[in-house]
DNA sequence: TTCGTAAAGTTGGGACTCCAACCGTTCGCC
DNA sequence: GGCGAACGGTTGGAGTCCCAACTTTACGAA
């Protein structure tokens, strides 16, 4: 097999398999485009093209003016997920956060609740509902949105600041004041391709993808709160813990 | 701002909100690379690389010899946490995967932990471990990977079949009779590129990530067997729920 | 009407070239 | 010795051309 490969796959896997054995390690320089071409007996298209794949899958950085080098192994940060949930935050940045200030701000509106949160909610599409937007930073940095969605009247009963920054009155303290007892948390997670709002506000690179988390706080048979949690996928990891048995 | 863009982004972000607004629906050919080039007015280069990330982020597919095409809206099978887990496969395909046949098969072998896995059983790198391999095929195709390791003694004291499809003897009712009571699982999921063997036997069109799960089950204060699953994350989600409170 | 073949169009790999922007280093001037 | 400008190397965008492999369509023969 193999012998009729693509060319510029040569070049990829012999870079592969010296970054990883770490013959390439960590900083080190790759050969430059002119260089590969030489070594390799390509064209240059051949040699662009095997950076821009290793570019892509992360492995190497390119820094124009300079050169290629090998990335350095990203940790991921643990994205715990709270049982106790003592305030908007759906997700806390374990310790390993490395010490980065974590600060947010949020920014709540009356919007029309339409076809997806309506599901969610098990609402009408036309119903009312609130929407509370965040942004989470690490030291100023970007690092995660949230978007939360609850169903009108909750608000006014129990309202809350409409926009600010740093702690907020948490929402099972609100829920429960309103007589609303959670009794379970859903959530379901996939990855998918940043839209681009999405990746000018997180500062991500192409080809890295975001963690989705999809989010419904159930009282009983009934959603009270559903919402989305986007964070780059290549900085966190989401850790959560589940009961076994029954 | 813009206006100094790279020719080429002009291309892709027109195709994109075409696809997005409906504009272009599903199934719908996209203009071939002469067309592209003539209509844009710009070279085969930025039609090519318009072409190729537009593929990349999955919003078209391309076939050879026949042309570019809007992709499908992927669906999204759940992948359902289980509480009560009764064989050792940790996720199940929800009722949505459209009545394909499940069908897996494992293979167990005896391995040193090495440190990633001792560190996360809290052994020693050189002690013996049983590494059992699983696929997961929908219809034949393969659709989940996982792997799964337990101290050696365990399997000793308790065996199991080395290999095999199908149903296995559940892993919590062995470590039960083995006089271990599992408290809690803990899991944790990011995103990464696959490797060559996993894209290759998931069949992964470049571009598409995989979501990484690592799962350990607990015994109080101790792992009593960790694993890691991959699936492509463009056609899973992960579901789980999680109880409130402290 | 059916079947097989030829032609036209399309993708994906590849080579070669040009250029702007950028980074380090070196070298010469003060 | 210190400082700034020039130079060589590098990336990333862009253009043009060529080719093999493949798909679709059209056409002509049986």
């Amino acid at each position: 097999m193999a012998g009729n490969d693509p060319v510029y796959l040569r070049v990829v896997e012999e870079l592969r398999t010296q970054i990883n054995d770490g013959t390439l390690p960590p900083g080190a320089p790759i050969p430059s485009r002119a260089q590969l071409t030489q070594r390799f007996r390509v064209g240059e298209t051949a040699a662009r093209h095997a950076l821009r794949v290793l570019a892509a899958e992360g492995l190497i950085i390119g820094k124009v003016g300079s050169g290629h080098y090998v990335r350095e192994k990203s940790v991921l940060y643990p994205l715990q997920r709270c049982r106790a949930i003592d305030h908007d935050a759906p997700f806390t940045a374990g310790p390993q956060t490395g010490g980065a200030r974590a600060t947010w701000d949020w920014r709540s509106e009356p919007v029309k609740a339409g076809p997806e949160i309506a599901r969610r909610l098990r609402l009408d599409p036309a119903d009312p509902v609130t929407r509370t937007r965040y942004v989470f930073r690490a030291d100023g940095k970007p690092m995660q949105l949230a978007t939360s969605y609850e169903p009108a009247e909750l608000g006014r009963a129990h309202p809350f600041p409409e926009e600010g920054t740093g702690g907020r009155k948490s929402l099972l303290a609100r829920l429960s004041a309103a007589g609303v007892k959670v009794t379970d948390i859903r959530e379901s997670v996939h990855t998918r391709i940043p839209e681009p709002t999405e990746s000018d506000l997180l500062d991500l690179p192409t080809g890295v993808h975001v963690l989705h988390i999809e989010r419904t706080h159930w009282a009983g048979d009934h959603p009270v709160e559903t919402g989305d949690i986007v964070v780059p996928g290549d900085r966190f990891r989401l850790v959560y813990s589940v009961s076994p048995g029954a």
